[in-house]
DNA sequence: ATGAAAGCGCTAACAG
DNA sequence: CTGTTAGCGCTTTCAT
């Protein structure tokens, strides 16, 4: 015997004398319904374990309340509270997500969201790969009317809908505290600035440096990869810079984590030579030694603002895709990896 | 005009004049299609930008090509390398896969469960979350013979398949090489004994002690949850211990990482007064100081072992469920943390 | 090598 | 409030 076959609507029905189509509406609490019916159909169907064919039904209303999502990594923090403020929203709502990764590749990415299209997801919320240039793979989902909802690393056309941080006021904050920290020369070390949030990160850089009298060094700037690396790279490049630096943003933790135990093993001492400010808020950053000052935002709230509004926009009437710009708050959370000021002195006295 | 109504193969064969029959078996290589005809269809199909409808196609075919993934977290290099490995070997044979988690709640685990058993996944691959105390959520699939596979956090009933590592000699080894290191006073920290896991890695420290003739010590065992606040628990236990432990064996890097720090700023020093080893090989390790020794286990190998075993189930002729103990390698990396003699001169000269 | 036809399980007009 | 009926798109005998 294999596969015992399953239950359907008309083994309830025949068992119960009543037609399918009454089952069907009784399943989904349809209120034309007898009471009593309905609670028949249910408790029937609970004891003898029937569970709803999502092919048959998805094929016949041409929804799967499924939700489809990609994201560039997993293994962060940010992506999976984002994950989990998503999840919080969809199960809520009652549509499954299923979630899929590019590990940064935009190959992977395409075929993710051909995927989800064969998947035939009702939605999409996406963050985009370091190294995806366009949005071509998007396209069949716009032809067909299929929501698409981009956060964090999105692409800035002003024709999506997105939900993002400041990241040029989040690259000012950093940059203006190290200058407030006394730093005369910062460096920046960052990805790719095709990707928006390195590009408006990097506006905001060069924006506190113009707004402080300083004139932009070109090659005060370091683009390397986000890997263990390119932080060790960075590292190296900083080292041989003449004259040195004495403070640097770097748009990732987990590189600044690198890029910093590389600084110190060379002998340069942090913040005193040089002062440090990353990005992400990682879970890294407090467990290192100086403990990494870094930038805040809220991927929980991220997750659930987007989950919302696609679901929303999936409920709605139908005016999707107005241009649409959602912006979170985000925060600069000080540590010891930066401050080389008063506060630095209490834990210098003790 | 709403949802652009999609081609099916209702189209194709008005369009080419043939039939839907023909069409549905040229697009999937069907030997009894002439040559011509097939490439006319696919040609065709491609050309209009067709694609099939897969939950038509499952519900007719009752099989989905999908494979569903249940994992305890997803914020961890170990988990995103197996499920890299999973991804590998199944995007080969054409299968899809549906990654969820349950931040190790068995609540989240069951609902997950029962989500891909709507869903309808031709097979499982489960790692436990960490209060899953029985597999009743699996009866199910077991119930209808799909195939559950479970890896690294098992159920050792001795009657399910499972891909694992010989945790109880990796334990063995992480307090061997601290009885090594000449430390006297060995002490363990982990989680929950009931998961496989940790109690397997506890049998080994213990097995090791005996081998060496120390006497367990039950003051000695640190059962905590393996997050920050546990970590910084634990390291306050074994602070308040007299007399004080010279090893600790802890059973999760990003613990060991948030214990040792709580122990240095303590006054502790690391590895001279206790010598520590964690186990995962976190990224987190290299980056902390001293560096982490650690247990290495190839997450990559064993998502591909645990999705290849899976699908010659799926393939083949239907022996499912047959008792099945796969062992993956495992070793100990040997870092700063825990180098009291010899090799560790070596960087104290310098 | 191709076609006709039935049916996978469910839902939604429509009718009563 | 309930039943009848048609059909979502695909696969697969069974014919031819």
């Amino acid at each position: 015997m294999k596969k015992g076959k399953d239950i359907t609507i008309y083994d309830i029905a025949r068992e119960l004398n009543i037609s399918a189509a009454t089952v069907s509406r009784g399943l989904q609490d349809h209120p034309a319904v007898n009471k009593k019916t309905k609670k028949k159909i249910n408790d029937f169907a609970e004891e003898i374990g029937y569970r709803t064919n999502h092919f048959a039904s998805s094929l016949r209303k041409q929804q799967t309340k499924t939700i489809g999502i990609i994201v560039h990594e997993l293994n962060s923090n940010f992506i999976t509270s984002v994950l989990a403020g998503i999840e919080k929203v969809t199960a809520q709502e009652g549509y499954d997500i299923i979630i899929t990764h590019s590990s940064e590749s935009s190959k992977k990415e395409i075929a993710n969201a051909k995927n989800l299209l064969y998947k035939r997801v009702d939605g999409l919320i996406v963050s985009l790969s370091a190294d995806t240039e366009n949005l071509e793979h998007f396209q069949p989902f716009f032809d067909k009317n299929i929501p698409v909802l981009f956060f964090d690393r999105v692409e800035q056309d002003g024709e999506k809908t997105v939900v993002v941080i400041d990241n040029v006021k989040c690259g000012y904050m950093a940059t203006q505290h190290l200058i407030d920290q006394g730093c005369k020369r910062i460096a920046h070390v960052t990805s790719s600035l095709t990707r928006n949030v390195y590009k408006e990160r990097f506006r905001g850089y060069q924006q506190a440096l113009a707004d402080n009298k300083r004139t932009f060094d070109q090659s005060l700037l370091i683009v390397e990869d986000l890997d263990k690396n390119g932080g060790i790279e960075a590292a190296n490049r900083i080292l041989a810079m003449k004259p040195r630096p004495d403070g640097v943003f770097i748009t990732n933790d987990f590189v600044a984590a690198f890029c910093m135990r590389t600084l110190i093993r060379n002998g340069v001492s942090v913040p005193k030579d040089i002062a440090i400010v990353g990005f992400n808020n990682d879970a890294i950053g407090e467990l290192i030694e100086p403990e990494l000052t870094t930038i805040n935002y809220p991927g929980e709230d991220m997750g659930e603002i987007a989950a919302r509004n696609l679901i929303t926009h999936l409920k709605g009437t139908g005016n999707l895709h107005q241009t649409n710009t959602i912006v979170v708050k985000s925060n600069l959370l000080v540590r010891q990896s930066s401050l080389r000021l008063a506060e630095n002195s209490k834990r210098t006295k003790k």
